[in-house]
DNA sequence: TTTAATCCCTAGTTGTTTACTAAGGAATCA
DNA sequence: TGATTCCTTAGTAAACAACTAGGGATTAAA
């Protein structure tokens, strides 16, 4: 039940992206020394990003990577989604799987479970936005760690 | 972010048991029949679970297991986690954990997104006991599937 | 117009984890 | 005594995670 460093490297870029809002395209390269996330690693994960519509690329020199919308807008959901698929416990539980999980006309005591179990996380991640982030983060620099964000296993 | 067959598995074996609680020691072989397991695999759930004091074991032939207390009195949550550890999306939010994951002295942004998913999870999970899944059984036992439990993916 | 910076894509690699299978010992009932 | 069952450990094949590597496309700046 654990996210992969994919989820977990995604927000942390995202969110260093969400403090340059504004700013124009920042680069990888910049990202990847903040948040000690390697460049070649990070291109692989920004790449779903881009192709969800949740940042925009500017290539060549001087170019990078921005949000594509306010960070209001963002959700904490929809960029662990799109790196991590659904965090469902189950693949039963999602919705647009395939029909060969199991007998899904029936009734399972355990699906309900795990329904409950999916909807409760979909529900903190979809109610968390960048802009939540930010403020936190603000609130907070005092107590602030060294890096932007820690390393978080 | 998934359930691994562990827990599944377990918690199968586990709704099993509850179903025949009082009716003195189920054999394995039983279990892993009506639930589509392997035996051998099912062994290597069960132990824990006994260390755990969720279920006592009888030796020796027409020995089996049973539950240590009243259905109701066993949460989902403590099946799940003797079987999956602790059911954090990250390392680093769970107390007992080593010290070397991060830096647990600041605070981090994304650590508090992390406790608040782990919060909900851990919720759900401790608010479910076998006693709620056999309700739940014989609610719907019309529309039930073939199996005592689908085999949820 | 060249060069450097940057995005973009794919393939390969290494180590870990998962999901078992297999096998044999220990206890107990018939 | 033998069948049945729990109990434990070791091994293994496949999948997955977490990268590394390399090269092509695009563009700003020198």
């Amino acid at each position: 039940m654990k996210l992969s460093t994919r989820g977990r490297y995604g927000l942390k870029a995202m969110f260093d992206l969400a403090l340059y809002y504004g700013e124009g395209p920042i680069s990888l390269t910049n990202i990847a020394e903040r948040q000690a996330i390697s460049v070649n690693y990070l291109e692989q994960l920004i790449s779903p990003l881009r192709k969800a519509g949740l940042v925009e690329s500017v290539r060549g020199a001087q170019g990078g990577y921005m949000l594509s919308r306010t960070p209001g807008t963002i959700t904490v959901g929809s960029i662990l989604t799109t790196l991590e698929g659904p965090l469902a416990p189950t693949d039963c539980v999602v919705i647009d799987s395939g029909d060969d999980l199991c007998d899904q006309s029936g009734y399972c005591v355990t699906k309900v479970i795990y329904e409950k179990i999916y909807e409760s996380i979909t529900s903190v991640v979809n109610s968390i936005t960048l802009q939540h982030m930010i403020d936190d983060y603000e609130q907070n620099q005092g107590q602030m760690i060294v890096h932007t964000i820690c390393e978080c296993k």
